[in-house]
DNA sequence: ACTATGTGGATCGGGTCTAA
DNA sequence: TTAGACCCGATCCACATAGT
């Protein structure tokens, strides 16, 4: 069997390799124990071939595994991806499924993490519309096909055409994904190459937003809520005098509300980037629930029931255009948190009671501290901020009444 | 480095007001 | 009495933010 050192000249050039016209001849590289190029007379493919010891025999056996064709796998690539297929043959284990596709990877990305509704929809809506082209590629030549150039290109195309936002979301969908790629299959993949995108700095810088009540803006927003049915009002309502998230107002369900003890649970299906967590209710809103309790139908699941026709929820849905139209106010409904958030700093309460009572995870030496304490703990911080909430909607900003603390506490 | 939810535009379709 | 305007709470989708 002849010997060759396999390299591009060599195997392109007649003279070492003679073309063939019959069978195959095997080229042994003079390098690298066990490699091998098969020519035939259409193509020449890379193999390694070693001699194994049958442990049921006590004999000596030859086994052959492909690598790819010369063409698609350069030498050195060849050369550096042999070692351990010898080693693995030796180790008589049996050959690997071929590599997964994107598109494969990315399905079981879905089924195996678990998400939760709102993120697989956000997968699905990204991933298939903004990438088809990529998804059909087997995960080894991934990191070939997606090199930095055409990374960038993909992310500008989006960033023009679908937004920045659009354009961020897509592309740490599809980071998620290959990154969970190069876990189940290090053989295949090895480096992310969306990475690019940090290591350019090039995602898209994308302001918070920042909209808040001012406190001359609580009267109007509050007298601006009357054209409101009375359920939207009292959602509203609730929500800034608990400074809750959106969904959490308008999902609440009478089977997490404590009326007898002031408690109010606010849930979360999987808790991987929010947790539940129990709130005490204030004067404020204890009587905007028991409001609604009394307007409540037999059976009705929901706190703040659908007031439309023809909804797909049981419950109403809080809508920054709504409460815009309403008000004339530049306020969405997750300004509502910020409002009770600020309105808690003003009177000059503890971040963490604040963020305590907002459900914000604290992780803080200080924070773990607060994981000991319970609802009650915290309803003359909650109390305060409502008392507070409650003047500016009522009398506006004129005869500001600094209310401490500590004078908060015996309301 | 993610995960989850919020926002906004277009649009739907039932309720209600209005005018003939 | 009824057609049509139009109002309004919601939906759906695409994109933007919030939060751990």
């Amino acid at each position: 069997m002849p010997k060759l050192l396999l390299t591009k000249r060599n195997i392109d050039s007649k003279k070492h390799i003679p073309p063939v016209e019959k069978g195959q001849v095997d080229y042994f590289d003079t390098e690298v124990k066990g490699l091998m190029l098969r020519v035939g007379k259409e193509s020449k493919t890379f193999y390694v071939q070693v001699d194994v010891l049958d442990l049921t025999t006590g004999k000596y056996k030859s086994v052959r595994e492909k690598i790819g064709r010369y063409g698609e796998w350069t030498p050195e690539e060849a050369r550096a991806t042999a070692p351990q297929l010898i080693r693995r043959l030796r180790d008589g284990k049996p050959k690997e499924d071929p590599p997964p596709t994107l598109k494969a990877i990315y399905e079981r990305y879905l089924v195996d993490k678990r998400l939760s509704k709102g993120t697989v929809t956000l997968y699905k809506g990204y991933i298939p519309r903004l990438f088809e082209s990529w998804l059909d590629l087997p995960l080894n030549l991934l990191e070939k096909a997606l090199t930095p150039e055409v990374v960038i290109d993909r992310f500008q195309h989006i960033r023009e055409n679908n937004g920045p936002g659009a354009a961020n979301n897509s592309f740490k969908c599809l980071q998620a994904i290959i990154n969970y790629a190069e876990i189940l299959y290090p053989q295949f993949i090895t480096r992310n190459p969306t990475k690019v995108l940090s290591r350019t700095d090039m995602w898209a810088k994308i302001e918070g937003r920042d909209d808040c009540l001012e406190p001359k803006q609580f009267k109007i927003f509050s007298d601006a809520l009357l054209k409101c049915t009375p359920a939207h009002r009292d959602c509203y309502t609730f929500a800034l005098y608990h400074g809750i998230r959106p969904a959490e107002a308008y999902s609440l369900k009478w089977e997490d509300v404590d009326l007898e003890n002031d408690f109010a649970t606010f849930r979360h299906e999987t808790e991987r980037s929010k947790r539940t967590y129990t709130v005490p209710l204030s004067r404020q809103s204890k009587a905007i629930l028991s409001r609604r309790k009394a307007a409540a139908t037999e059976g009705q699941v929901h706190v703040f029931p659908k007031q439309g026709p023809r909804n797909k929820h049981e419950h109403l849905i809080l809508r920054a255009d709504h409460l815009k139209g309403k008000t004339g106010l530049s306020l969405t409904p997750h300004g509502l948190r910020r409002s009770f958030i600020t309105t808690g700093e003003r009177l000059r309460l503890r971040r963490e009671d604040i963020n305590w009572l907002t459900g914000h995870t604290d992780n803080t030496v200080t924070g773990k501290h607060y994981a000991k304490l319970t609802p009650d703990d915290l309803r003359p911080v909650l109390q305060a901020i409502c008392n507070e909430i409650e003047r500016l909607m009522l009398e506006g900003v004129g005869a500001k009444v600094i209310t401490l603390p500590t004078a908060a506490q015996n309301q």
